[in-house]
DNA sequence: GCGGACTGCTTACCT
DNA sequence: ACAGGTAAGCAGTCCGCG
């Protein structure tokens, strides 16, 4: 064990070699900590080539900063823009009507008035504008009490009268991303600077592999091919290794149930773990009186801090936190850092010496890159597209058994009252959980961040915190300035381009959406399922949909009509949005999804192209979806109505072409048809159909040996021929359901995956029975184990309890009982509670014991979850069970 | 005062 | 803060019932 007994850990060989190193550049700030210097780095005047991982306002230098990654140092560099681009707005009024408005020429941060020309993609003809130049983004808008995109719409109708409106645009975009796209900058792409110059430099390997690329798709037109390439370029590029770490702080409470509030920081920090992707490991304690040794040992390659006092211990944190360029936290935002911002300004440790930005809702690093992963892995998108919802809940632990197998430690007493070396041991796993989330598949999840990075053109730090609709939306705004095209406000899209017109089958959704083919219940054996490959994005690129061509002002196209609405769509310019979502669809579909795949690559690339078609599918998968988004910028439900409804008319009449060609039709949901036994000529000749009828590419996505449907939507079975078993939304899988009834359950899929032929059913349908009768004696007999935890339900709050106005559900009536003892309950809690003969039926599994149990409503889970399955196997729960015709009425 | 038919709320899932 | 469609269970309401 390398414990270090020190008085103050203060610094290792290793930092002080660094700091060294550090010397020839300028530092920004030196403020003296405790006799050291510590470095905000800024940009030398030449720096050798470099990841571009962020960018940022700087209200001190007033200008855009851009962080850069150096991967040979593993440092991050900050470059000041030099180009003086500034912030701005656009109006339709001309220079000479903005200068009679007062409040406006009086305005301290008004530098400019320019006109300039641009394309209005809603009105589809050129525009000359204003463009209204500050020096601060703060003066165009965000200071409360007069800014200028408030000033102009408020104070010129008082001049002119209400005739002219006077608007303005691109007023809300945040100055970095208006920096990142009028200078054509690439996120995530490598950099040098060249004396004090940003420049971008090319990489020749991916250069060829674009070219390459390009070649797939010879023949389409050039205003395609430039996205094709566009995107290539981002997507071939390597991603470096990004030097992290880990870290965790514990706070001693005297409410073990609550959490410490950060923003009053009232508790000390007793703990931190730090865990690098260096290998190092360090565990930083605060010595206390009370707390002894215990008798458990530590890992001997972790080396064990002791300080004297909290300011210590929190400056040795921060030396990690300035030095570090990748920081990463679980929840770091809302408790870790945001904590250690205040704790220390509570003990007075000066601003300057503090490496953390506190912002409203984030804390980011002033000398690196923090990522926080709960907001990253909270993100649905990415849990249910990148992860395949393997996570459930969003919780450390969660998230670290489901991905990493690696569980948290369990507490025994309250953080307070561990000894050191408990502490340690807790703290330290959970920073390696954290650690080991960004480094697990070769470091997928900080290559997916990056690939996200450069899709979207954000930083880092925003693209690990928002979401798919705001990556989606700064891509868009990035091509409109690339092409000099107008960012419409959401208001005018919508007024012109108006609302929907299908009838939504669910009550209070805005329009129709996909088509759920009836199954035909049974067992079927040799089924092929057929697809469209991203369907959605196939139609807004085949169809040509986006907001400027749905409803296009053009007469000559209104007969270019959707399925099933008024809406017509414009034959004579392309939209943004097809252009650059049918690209990206295309790379995925056509490059990095078989390169994903090709077993002949190298293991290392075809990792970074199983990150890129994973990121490529979390962007698609969402990019019809945030049409019909109110919260999208580029809101404009037509083109998600329009998109539905050519996607309804696919299904259709693909079934129907399926049964002209005798093949009989299972099943389908929204993009796929389920076919039972057809031939491949069958096969082929439907597929043909598809692309020359519909411009679309169907194939066969998957093959089962048999499925399994009941009459019920959205519910079956099916085997593969490996015996693998796929079960789809069937209540035994579901994740709510007590594991007792889980485990028949998964008995039953077991033996199912056994059968080959429908000769072996008979004998299957008999084990499937008895499984079943099983199950059931076990619940009469009360043989459930030594406590009813088996038997809980698990249900996630929606929200917190005293929210449930309409109606109370069980599991907040078992989430009320245990807030009455002290429990605190927040949105997205897991409650756990099981089903009680006593009113009010239901208790939380902490306060239940066996003897209350109310078996007979856990006969009828168990019931209605077989149910589902022995409608098609035609066997019956009750005459399984063994009640008689008379017990049953009974 | 009670029970069945009904609607609405809530959660989990599918594409 | 991507969308709509489906299943299931339960809460709450209405209505009829001498």
């Amino acid at each position: 064990m390398t414990e270090r007994h020190l008085d103050y850990f203060f610094t290792t060989t290793e930092t002080a070699k660094e700091e060294q190193r550090e010397s020839s550049c300028s530092p920004e700030s030196a403020p003296q900590a405790s006799g050291r210097v510590v470095f905000r780095s800024a940009a030398p005047k030449d720096l050798p080539p470099s990841y571009f991982v962020s960018a940022t306002y700087s209200g001190e230098k007033g200008s855009a900063c851009i962080k850069l990654y150096e991967p040979e140092s593993e440092r991050i560099y900050l470059w000041y823009d030099t180009t003086g681009h500034k912030p701005y707005c656009l109006t339709n009024l001309s220079p000479s009507e903005l200068k009679k408005i007062g409040r406006l020429t009086a305005h301290p941060g008004l530098v400019d008035f320019e006109s300039v020309e641009k394309y209005d993609p809603l009105l589809d003809r050129k525009v000359i504008l204003t463009k209204v130049v500050a020096e601060d983004p703060l003066s165009i808008g965000g200071r409360p009490g007069g800014c200028i995109r408030d000033i102009i719409p408020e104070e010129y109708p008082k001049i002119a009268g209400a005739e002219q409106e006077a608007k303005v645009w691109e007023a809300t975009i945040r100055y970095y991303q208006s920096y990142i796209y009028d200078r054509d900058l690439a996120p995530g792409m490598i950099y040098k600077i060249e004396n004090n110059k940003l420049v971008r430099v090319r990489h020749e390997p991916s250069e060829r592999m674009v070219k390459e690329i390009c070649g797939l798709f010879q023949g389409e037109p050039e205003e395609y091919l430039q996205h094709i390439e566009g995107w290539a370029r981002l997507l071939e590029y390597p991603a470096p290794k990004f030097r992290r770490v880990a870290l965790d702080i514990e706070v001693s409470t005297p409410i073990p149930t609550r959490v410490p509030d950060p923003r009053e920081a009232a508790y000390q920090i007793i703990c931190a773990s730090l865990l690098g992707s260096d290998g190092k490991k360090r565990i930083l304690l605060l010595k206390r009186e009370r707390v002894e040794e215990g008798a458990e040992k530590l890992p001997t390659d972790v080396s064990v801090e002791y300080f004297d006092s909290e300011e210590k211990l929190i400056l040795a944190i921060f030396e990690a936190l300035w030095e570090y360029p990748f920081v990463i936290t679980f929840n770091g935002d809302d408790f870790d850092l945001r904590y250690l911002w205040h704790r220390a300004q509570n003990l007075g440790i000066r601003r300057d010496r503090v490496p953390i930005e506190l912002g409203r809702r984030v804390c980011l690093l002033k000398n690196g890159v923090h990522i926080d992963l709960y907001k990253f892995f909270f993100n649905r998108s990415i849990q249910i597209y990148a992860f395949g919802r393997k996570y459930r809940d969003m919780t450390l632990g969660d998230v670290g058994k489901a991905l990493l197998g690696l569980t948290k430690l369990e507490l025994v007493k309250s953080i307070s009252e561990l000894t050191c070396t408990q502490l340690a041991r807790y703290c330290m796993r959970d920073a390696e959980i954290t650690l080991k989330l960004t480094t697990f598949d070769n470091d997928l999840v900080m290559k997916l961040i990056l690939a996200l990075t450069r899709i979207s053109r954000m930083p880092m730090e925003d693209v690990s915190r928002q979401g798919v609709s705001r990556w989606i939306r700064n891509f868009l705004h990035y091509e409109h300035r690339r092409q000099n095209t107008l960012i419409p406000n959401a208001e005018d899209i919508l007024a012109l381009k108006g609302a929907t017109v299908t009838k939504a089958i669910i009550k209070g959704k805005k329009y129709k959406g996909a088509i759920v083919v009836e199954p035909v219940p049974g067992v079927h054996f040799n089924v092929k399922v057929m697809d469209f490959a991203s369907l959605y994005p196939s139609i807004i690129k085949v169809h040509n949909l986006g907001y400027q061509s749905i409803r296009c002002p053009h007469n000559e196209c209104r007969d270019n009509k959707v399925p099933e609405t008024p809406h017509w769509i414009c034959k004579k310019r392309k939209a943004l949005e097809s252009l650059l979502i049918g690209a990206l669809r295309d790379l995925r579909v056509r490059w990095y999804k078989p390169k994903s795949q090709d077993n002949s690559l190298p293991r290392g690339l075809r990792s970074w192209y199983k990150v890129i078609q994973s990121a490529l599918k979390v962007i698609l998968n969402a990019s019809y979806g945030v049409f019909g988004a109110e919260t999208f910028d580029l809101y404009c439900p037509p083109v998600a109505e329009a998109t539905a409804a050519i996607g309804r008319q696919a299904i259709t009449q693909t079934v129907s072409k399926a049964q002209r060609l005798e093949i009989e039709v299972i099943y389908g949901d929204t993009d796929s048809i389920f076919l039972k036994n057809p031939s491949q000529d069958q096969i082929d000749v439907l597929s043909n159909w598809s692309e020359k009828e519909l411009g679309m590419q169907l194939d066969v996505d998957k093959v089962y040996r048999y499925s399994v449907f009941s009459s019920r939507k959205k519910n079956y079975l099916g085997v593969f021929p490996d015996g693998n078993v796929e079960v789809k939304g069937l209540t035994g899988k579901k994740r709510h359901i007590p594991i007792f009834i889980k485990k028949a359950f998964e008995q039953m899929e077991e033996r199912l995956s056994q059968v080959k032929s429908p000769s072996e059913f008979e004998e299957a349908k008999r084990e499937i029975r008895k499984i079943i009768r099983n199950r059931y004696l076990k619940l009469k007999r009360r043989e459930w184990g030594e406590s009813p935890d088996e038997l809980a339900f698990n249900i996630v709050l929606g929200k917190i309890p005293k929210h449930y106005n309409k109606t109370t559900p069980q599991h907040v009536k078992a989430a009320m009982e245990l807030e009455k003892r002290g429990h605190e309950l927040k949105a997205g809690d897991l409650i756990s509670f099981v089903k009680v003969v006593k009113e009010p039926h239901v208790k939380p599994i902490q306060l239940a014991s066996n003897s209350e149990i109310d078996v007979e409503k856990y006969v009828g889970y168990l019931h209605s979850t077989f149910d589902q399955i022995l409608d098609a196997l035609g066997l019956d729960f009750n005459e399984i069970i063994g009640l008689t015709k008379l017990e049953r009425f009974m």
